[in-house]
DNA sequence: ACCTGAACACCGTTCAAGT
DNA sequence: ACCTGAACACCGTTCAAGT
């Protein structure tokens, strides 16, 4: 018996419709304004945008989503929905944490400018979010931090990973946001060279190696990472 | 002799013209936007807004002000301006650092919306941003941190207070926050509610605290300062 | 040199009317 | 129940034309 052809859906089913164009529904949305996200960064994706994309109308997609931010929140969700949590290991707590912690950027940063979502929410509270945060806290149990302190670093290592990712992706494009760090970072030596030598002497002498930092990339969020579990472990004793 | 009614100026200079409207300069421009800043918040201040407040057409802005991005980096630097630059003194360098972050992280919050600016430029390159900036590694300086150390130091630092400023102030007004902040809390209660007992269990555990954590504050933007600090210290041993 | 008014190409959200 | 089309109240930026 060879493999039929998949048949077309019956026309009772949620799904179908005369038209042949793709029913509207949250999951056809989402679909449709992650590939605008991939492809053009969160600013792009905009109701009438996404709509257009569909084929639809704007107001369309209030029946499924309750406005823009949802839409961005529900996109921030998908994102983080590939990092994985690990099961924790008392031994090496800390390395699975960093882990945890990088993986999440790294899946921000892969969504340009994602990242901004999470800032912009306070506390985001959609499942991978909150699973995301289940497993840090988890993580610092294992590493023996009382609950109380737990919870108040989980907070300030969620704040540093997002600030990094939102940092890392603006200007949409990791190009683009290299670019502007250039630009940036001539600007100021411009300015220093017009001021009086003895003006702003520290910028001046960090200047050189301001040079060769190139971009911030990923380590320069391991770095705060770091400091922040050291200073944890230093505080907590 | 009394003291005569201010006279009007000579109409040859600089700002007075015949129809008694303000005269379009930078500084007219940024009072205006700073006025809309303090009582409407950041996504207030629009070149259109800003026109309309000076009884201007939105392309006139243009002739003073490249673009709404440069418009709104002005702001934050006038927002930077009233940051006390401390005389670095060894014997308590630590302190006067915690104090010159906690201070403009202070200075940002007060301008509703202003710390998304900082957030959005990847290096402010104001004259205030980076007379700030020069105090910070002036301040690591005499704790006899070394230069390349200090120059990450000083990045992780500056990120994580633009973060924490900014989420202090997501919505707009203080208060707008920490509703929001309340809306989401009982969001995560019901979402617990709602899923078997097994599930995000550390989270559950970390509830109770939840609650009662209140507010993130500037409480919370100095713990992560201070475990950047010791993290700094532990690390650099 | 500076300002105006209008235009262009967009936004988010609502809502009566249709199917 | 869901979708459409139009409307409302906005955006940033450009540019010919005026003074």
């Amino acid at each position: 018996m060879p493999t039929a052809e998949p048949l077309p859906p019956p026309p009772w089913v949620r799904g179908a419709n005369k038209s042949g164009r793709r029913q509207l529904s949250l999951e056809a949305i989402l679909e449709s304004a992650m590939r605008i996200l991939e492809s053009e960064g969160l600013d792009a994706v905009t109701m009438r945008r996404v709509a257009q994309d569909m084929g639809t109308a704007a107001g369309s997609l209030y029946a499924h989503v309750r406005n823009k931010a949802e839409l961005h929140e529900l996109l921030l969700d998908a994102a983080l929905a590939p990092v994985h949590v690990p099961e924790p290991d008392p031994a090496r707590w800390r390395d699975q944490l960093l882990e945890l912690l990088t993986g999440t950027a790294r899946a921000m940063v892969a969504k340009p400018g994602i990242a901004r979502v999470s800032m912009e929410t306070a506390i985001p509270t959609t499942p991978n979010a909150l699973r995301l945060m289940d497993g840090v806290l988890a993580l610092l149990d294992a590493g023996g931090i009382p609950p109380r302190e737990a919870l108040a670093a989980a907070d300030v290592l969620a704040l540093h990973l997002t600030a990094a990712a939102y940092e890392m992706s603006v200007g949409g494009t990791p190009d683009a946001a290299a670019e502007e760090l250039q630009r940036r970072t001539s600007q100021i030596t411009q300015y220093l060279e017009l001021l009086p030598p003895d003006r702003l002497s520290h910028l001046r002498a960090a200047q050189n190696l301001f040079e060769t930092e190139e971009e911030a990339d990923v380590d320069g969020l391991r770095l705060g990472l770091e400091m922040l579990l050291d200073g944890l472990r230093a505080r907590s004793r």
